[in-house]
DNA sequence: CGAGGTCTTGAAGACGATCAACAAACGTGG
DNA sequence: CCACGTTTGTTGATCGTCTTCAAGACCTCG
């Protein structure tokens, strides 16, 4: 019984642009106006099948994507044909806000699971960020969260043994998960293969397994398909030796 | 002989911006009164001694630093002492730009060898964001810039093994370097130790070691102290898989 | 010249990769 | 509803990479 179903349904249904706005308000205060011309300048709402690629490597693209349901990774490929996952986004993340200012897109952003999301115009971010100093602050802040997660993962993958860096995953995916409302009770659901967990953590579909059988044995999480609850939520988070800090997950004025 | 002996005390005995400038011209276009303001709020030049913090991890400092000359690392602590160090900083980098939105820093960073930085208040920060939307959007995509090979390094750490990690750390170290003029003939100093290679790498020091010696060996580097010589760029870059895309070196209008 | 850090080397062992095969779950169409 | 094929998860065996521990060589600098 997928824990979210209901919740995730209004977010599709309803306004592409809400778990964005929780996200935001989490962080920071965010007045009507910044509501409204962030939320009127999202269009473009269409459904990626599972697998797809949302945005293309070495692309140009206009215009940013808004997860508005289901889960996205963003992928390196090398030339033998090996994939490394370099983040998972979650329903309210932004995948590819960067693409604004960068260049051409250094990496590919692929569908883990069929999803829906919205596209906000590289035009409209420009002219928020001529008129909306704050706002445009608060999407700044959304691009060095994803900086600080990003080092976070080096730090896992670096000085934790794979079982600690499964831990800290599962650890960062039930506090995202928790803040924006998909996850209750440390129950939620991972649309992610192990093969796919390997590509995110630098490592084999076989040490995934292994490993994950580790920390069910020891009593950390039970994970049946794609439902993963945490059992042991301060063990899980001390093997991963995990501090919510850089999610920034504090109201504070920016 | 240093390289760069000459052209880096001009830097640190002159304009502390100077290598900061010559970052954001590679970008883009930075008008007369961008640069004014940007050099006009850089404040507090200091002296940081090899190994001293520069941040502190969990401070919450209310100004950020930028390097004028020297390098300074980024690091993750660990309960067992280990350390993860998760961005190396050149001289024209800001080392905590985004502690100005993020609240508590997560993260430490220490000088490699002696080093310059000034600082630059958040006050001034802010101030910029409210007057200069082109300026901020030139700020945030350094710290995009940062995110984005936070993104390589994941790709190098799980996908590449230990000899192309190293190989795409010295191949990025050289565009950089080379980008702001402070290495050429794809040479340059680097002053790091074997060590603290490895707690970049997240390898054991004597990995490191032999690694080095494998590269040497196969004719890539040169490499003797803390000079580091290139010898063969495209073989080296090959190991690698290494792009400089990530590191947006055109000047295109942002 | 001596001392401390850094680099280098050797040997042993742990951790994770790879290869291969099988079991289980899932979705689809008959 | 069952049969089937495909994907995902699980297990075993072997191999290679990297870690650890330990000691010695080399610098550099006071």
């Amino acid at each position: 019984m997928p824990v979210q179903a209901s919740r995730q349904a209004d977010a599709d249904r309803g306004e592409p642009g809400m778990l964005l706005m929780r996200a935001l308000r989490l962080r920071d205060v965010v007045d009507a106006s910044e509501e409204r011309v962030l939320l009127d300048s999202l269009s473009g709402v269409r459904e990626v099948p599972d697998q797809a690629d949302i945005v293309r490597e070495g692309q140009k693209p206009g215009e940013s994507c808004l997860i508005v349901s289901g889960f996205a990774a963003r992928y390196h490929l090398l030339r033998n044909g090996r994939r490394q996952i370099s983040a998972v986004h979650i329903p309210g993340d932004f995948v590819d806000l960067h693409g604004f200012l960068l260049g051409h897109m250094d990496h590919g952003v692929k569908a883990l699971g069929d999803c829906t999301i919205a596209t906000i115009p590289h035009q409209r971010l420009r002219a928020i960020s001529a008129d909306f100093p704050h706002l445009t602050r608060l999407l700044w802040l959304l691009t060095l969260i994803d900086a600080a997660t990003h080092r976070r993962w080096l730090f896992a993958a670096g000085a934790l043994p794979a079982a600690g860096q499964i831990a800290h995953f599962l650890s960062e995916m039930n506090a995202r998960l928790t803040a924006i409302g998909l996850a209750s009770g440390h129950r939620f659901v991972l649309p992610m293969s192990q093969a796919e967990i390997g590509e995110a953590m630098g490592m084999s579909p076989v040490h995934v397994n292994r490993t994950i059988q580790e920390i069910r044995r020891a009593g950390l999480v039970a994970w049946r398909g794609q439902q993963v609850e945490i059992l042991d939520l301060p063990q899980l988070q001390a093997l991963a030796e995990f501090d919510p800090t850089y999610l920034n997950l504090e109201q504070v004025p920016r």
